[in-house]
Order: structure tokens, then sequence, then C-alpha cells
DNA sequence: TTGAAAGCGATACCAG
DNA sequence: CTGGTATCGCTTTCAA
């Protein structure tokens, strides 16, 4: 099937229900020519009074009897009626993450959705579950957003489709730019980058590097091992799944190879892997030193306390006002921007 | 110009100014007539080749010129016009969560949403931030879903506007079922009757229950604290926020009041919280026994491991599919099911 | 086997 | 000030 449909055809239609004395279909949704009908006026002045539409004046009597009639039948106008007729729509789509996501991102992601809603965007998330990269473009672009924040994995192609299909603003949020997108360049190979160099300056020169063997998370492990290894330091990758069994084993396996120390790709990882050596009678950070990576609240509360990397996510109000501005100007050319800051937080483990 | 021999003049529709040799109208995007044009058949016959209507049958070589058309121009179809020529749609409407959500939520979430997509629904979350209960249902009813997740708070009308905008399944996910509507129950005092009663068998009587101080946890903190009590315990109420120094401030009350029993909320404020005591040299279990909620990985970890209540959402599969039974047969009587399960975990720190 | 045309619901132009 | 009416893109019945 070359092109995923948003809603298949799956019943024949509907015949219409029989109208009652007002006028209204029952059963199904009033229209705007039912609330006309009862108010005893046309579509139109429906229209004009329900949009509060200036360029009109309708009288006061009118008005209350179109609001009236509106809120009897309990009208509520057809988004897509409306959106076809406009040309456009005022919608917002984002990725749901497929995995699970830290506060960090998800923090991020409220606010940005709170914004753009008092922007008077309509937020969408868009599950493009099974579907990947350019192929999901087209499922998106059948909902013609105005703005999208383009999923991981959309190449230029995608892009182009979606542009086509009406976007005015196109981001990505990942760590390549795509030509055409603006880009929000989130650079994990900054957060290796800063915790092998921390490690560096500590003497350790060869240095394990977790890698979760969770699937979904190589797209961010991958830069971060990378992100050490730029440093100059020798890099071994040390695969962990997020279970104790297997972090016994590979507590073993690092005690073993001698390494002295481990990035441990974030909090939650290193705290798995803190404890399994500390219970395989590693000192830390005497014999291994550790530091993870989100600067989540546990590191502090564990003990040697966790070093970490923080990360910062860019405010989700600057965010939804340059989506705004894009939307407003399209013209606008596209251009990539660093987003994810990270910095230092030295404690004990280190 | 290929096919300009065999394409006939189209009286009604005259072609945009701005046409080129294609007859495609640059800079919008392509619509089902540009498609029928460049392969020089009808506006029908592309609707039929493009959705396989099975009903007529198209030559192969009047097929292989639709889809070709609809590559070259990149055709994608307009969702809103699809569903407004429809009837109805395949989208299924759910709340995108205001508060930082735990991993179980989030999985159940995911779960779901690819189940629906296998069905093929249009998942879609919908942040209806600002706007709450049956206000927001008529924001949700104008995209017209065939199905809804109500958030918490909607209530019976607007149960009845989702209903009448054409949802043939609407369900709450929530502590209290809604008439109207297919309650999924997820009833939090069942956490803490598992929490207390442990306590209890344990020979706590007087047993503090953590309720954070972070907004919009009280929902689920409530109903909790609730649970304790109504195991007979005399309930103490510990206000605590997700930092280390009221964390600290909070143990030296706990200290002093004689609390020899916590119900921490969940495992987070668990973990919080037992580092605080410990760091005020108070032994847990000995003089305060600490038991969470959740089941996280990080209560394993802790020195003593932490009891906890293991929470069940139920499976994102089974939930779809009664989606789905819903959609196909909407007379169905509404009815609530119990779908959160709470069972002890116990292990060292009670 | 293909085409013409009638709508789905809302809006905006242009007459009255 | 208000009412016809054409139009957005698509599907589907009815005719040819």
């Amino acid at each position: 099937m070359p092109y995923a449909m948003v809603q298949k055809p799956q019943i024949p239609n509907q015949q219409p229900a029989s109208a009652d004395a007002t006028g209204t279909a029952r059963g199904s949704a009033p229209t705007s020519a039912d609330v006309a009908r009862l108010a005893g006026v046309s579509r139109a002045t429906v229209s004009y009074v329900l949009n509060n539409t200036s360029a009109v004046r309708i009288s006061e009597p009118t008005r209350r009897r179109v609001h009236e009639a509106a809120r009897e039948l309990g009208y509520v106008p057809h988004a897509a009626a409306r959106s076809l007729r406009a040309g456009h729509t005022r919608i917002v789509l984002m990725p749901t993450p497929d995995v699970p996501i830290g506060p960090l991102y998800s923090g991020f992601l409220n606010e940005f959705q709170w914004a753009l809603s008092r922007l008077d965007y309509t937020v969408v998330q868009y599950g493009s579950v099974g579907v990947v990269g350019d192929e999901a473009a087209r499922a998106w672009a059948e909902l013609r957003p105005v703005a999208v924040l383009a999923p991981l994995g959309m190449g230029r192609r995608g892009i182009d489709v979606l542009k086509r299909s009406g976007a005015k603003a196109v981001m990505t949020l990942g760590p390549e730019p795509v030509e055409g997108a603006h880009a929000l360049l989130t650079d994990h190979r900054e957060v290796g980058r800063v915790a092998g160099e921390h490690l560096r300056e500590r003497g350790h020169d060869r240095i394990g590097v977790v890698m979760p063997r969770e699937e979904g998370l190589d797209v961010f492990a991958q830069p971060r091992l990378e992100g050490v290894r730029a440093t100059g330091a020798e890099v071994v990758p040390v695969p962990l799944a997020y279970t104790e069994d297997d972090a016994a084993q590979v507590a073993e396996e690092v005690r073993e190879s001698g390494l002295d120390a481990v990035f441990a790709y974030n909090d939650e990882y290193a705290m798995l892997l803190m404890r399994a050596l500390q219970d395989a009678g590693v000192d830390i950070p005497g014999d291994v030193a550790v530091i993870g990576a989100d600067d989540l609240m546990l590191g502090r509360l564990l003990r040697p306390r966790l070093s970490t990397v923080r990360l910062a996510m860019p405010s989700g109000e600057e965010l939804a006002e340059l989506v705004d501005r894009l939307v407003r100007d399209p013209a606008a050319e596209p251009e990539a921007r660093e987003v994810l800051a990270a910095s230092l937080v030295r404690r004990e483990s280190t």
C-alpha cells in the first residue's frame, strides 16, 4: 500500500437519521446548519456570530439567538471542515517518543506544549509507531500541520513532503541537521566529551563506557561514547542491560579488566553499576571512578555521591516563539543551533 | 507534456493561474485532481486506484499511470477532506499527561499506542493544557475522534459532548467512574491498603504517609493515604518536597515524632527520605520501617533493599482490543473495571 | 472500465 | 445587517 491513510472507510455510508421536531438530526453531531435553523438565520450568520467576525456587524438580538441555539444543541464546530475550507491548520505535530524518556526531555515537551497552546496552536503528539523516516512523513503530512517537530531519522525527502503539504516550520531535534529544516542540535558527543575530559584530568586514560543493551538508546549512547573517544582516551565499550544480574556480571568483568574509570551512560545505569561494583568489593572512586549523566536526584543520594554531567534543554517558551516566528515568516532561511548544554557536576565518585 | 492530448478540458474547474507544465499548482500541495490530470484520468479513478477499492476493477495500465503520477507529484491525501467526506475518523484521542509520569504509565501508553496503530487507528495525544474538564471536551470534540481516553476531571457533560460528536468509545482512566463512559478504574487506595496492611502486620499502628508537595501528585497521593487509613492505622501525613533540604528537615521531624513506619508515596520519595533518615542516624528498618511504591529498579539497589508496592497496569493490547470492540459495537453498556493491581514486594526496609 | 456530479461542514465573497 | 452560494479535497453513487 503506497500511501498510508489516516483513516480508511470501513463502513458504507450511514444513512442520515430522521430529523426531529427541531430539525436536528438525532444521534449525530449538530452542524452550523442546525444551529441556523433553530435560530432562524442563515448559516453565514451563524458563522459570523460564532467567530466574532469583525468585518460584519450582527445585531445583538440575532447574536443572542445564535448563541442560545448553539448552546442548546451542544454545537461543536467540525475541525476538519474548518481547516479544509481555511486551507491550513494550526496543528503542531511532534513525535511521541517511543523509548522511555527521562524527566529532562519530558519536562521540555510539557513546557513546549504549554507555550504553544498559549500561542493558540493545537499540539498533537503523533505516534508513528512502526513507520520510520521518510515513510512516516507522508502519514504526518496527511494532517496538514502548520509546523512539525520532525522525528529522528527523517531525511531531506521527508522534510520536503511536509513542506509541500503546507508545513511552514519544520524543525528537527537531534544530533544531525537535515537540509531544509531548522535544526535544534542535541549533540550528545558533548556529554561524552565533558565526562571524558574530567576523567582524563583525574588521570584516567582508559575509560569504560557503558552502552545500554536496551533498544533505542544507542541513538544517544553511541555519540556519548564518541565524545569520550574524542578526548583522546582509550575507550572500552561496556555493554550493560538494565538488570541486577547483568550488572553483577559486568561488574566482575570490569574488575578483571583493570579498568579504573567508567562513564556510565546516565545516572540510572551509573547507580546500577556502582551498586554492583560495590557489592563485588570494588571501592569507588578508589579502585574505579564512576560518572553518570543527567544529574538526577538519585545521584546526590548515593554514597559516594555520584559525579555527573548535567544536561540542559532549551526552554519550551523560547522554542514555541521560534515556531511562531517561522510560521509567520516561512521564508526565513533554515538555520542550525546547538541547544544541549552539558556541564560537569563533580561529586565524590570520581 | 506527454498527457496533454489525453486530458480533457475541465470546464467547471479552471486551473489555478500559476500552473506549470504538469498542471501542478506550485507551492501548494497537489490534490487528487492534479494526479488525475497528470495521469489523464478522472478524480474518481484516482481515488479507486489509491484506495484499492475492491468494488470496481481498474485496468492495470491505468493503475500504473495513476500510481506513477501520484509518486511523481508527491501526492499526499488530505486527511481532513477525507474524514469530512467519510463522516467519521479513525482518530483515538488521549490526554498528554501534564505531570511527569513514571515509567509505568508511560510504558503503558506506548504499548497502547502501538496496539492501536496495528488496528489502524491514528493515535493522537492532545495537550489540553490550561483547559480542564468539560471545557476541554469541546476542544477535543472538534477533532471528531472515534474513541477517547478521557482526561481526569471530565464529567458527565463532557462525556456527552464527545459522544454526540461521534465518539463511539469513551473511556476514563482514573479513580472514579463517570456516568456514560467505560471506566478503567485505577484505585490508588489499593496501593495504600497493601502498604498499610503490611506495616500493620509488622506491628506498626501509627504510620507516616509521605505527601509530595509537588503540584499534581495529590491526585495519587491522597487516595494512597486513604488506603492506609482504611486499614485502621493511625495516619500521620508527612508533606515532603522532592529536594534534599526538605528531606533533611522532614527526617528530623520524623525522628522527633517517634514515628516508626513510613509509607513514602513511591520509591523515589522513599529513596530521598531513606537517605535523609540514614544521614540523621536513624536505622532502617530498626528505628523506622520504610516502604515505597512502583517497584523501580532503584529500590533493589538501596541498602537496605526497599520494600515496595508493585503496580501493574493493564496490557496495552488488551485495552486496544477493548477500544476496537467498542467502536464496532457502540451500543454496548458502559461498564467499569478495576485495572490497577497492587502487590507487596517485601525486601529489607520493613 | 471510466466519468460526471453530489455532497460532507464551515467560511467568505458579493448581493440584496 | 443578513442571505445565497461557491469553494476547500475527497469518496461514492449513478450513468454511460
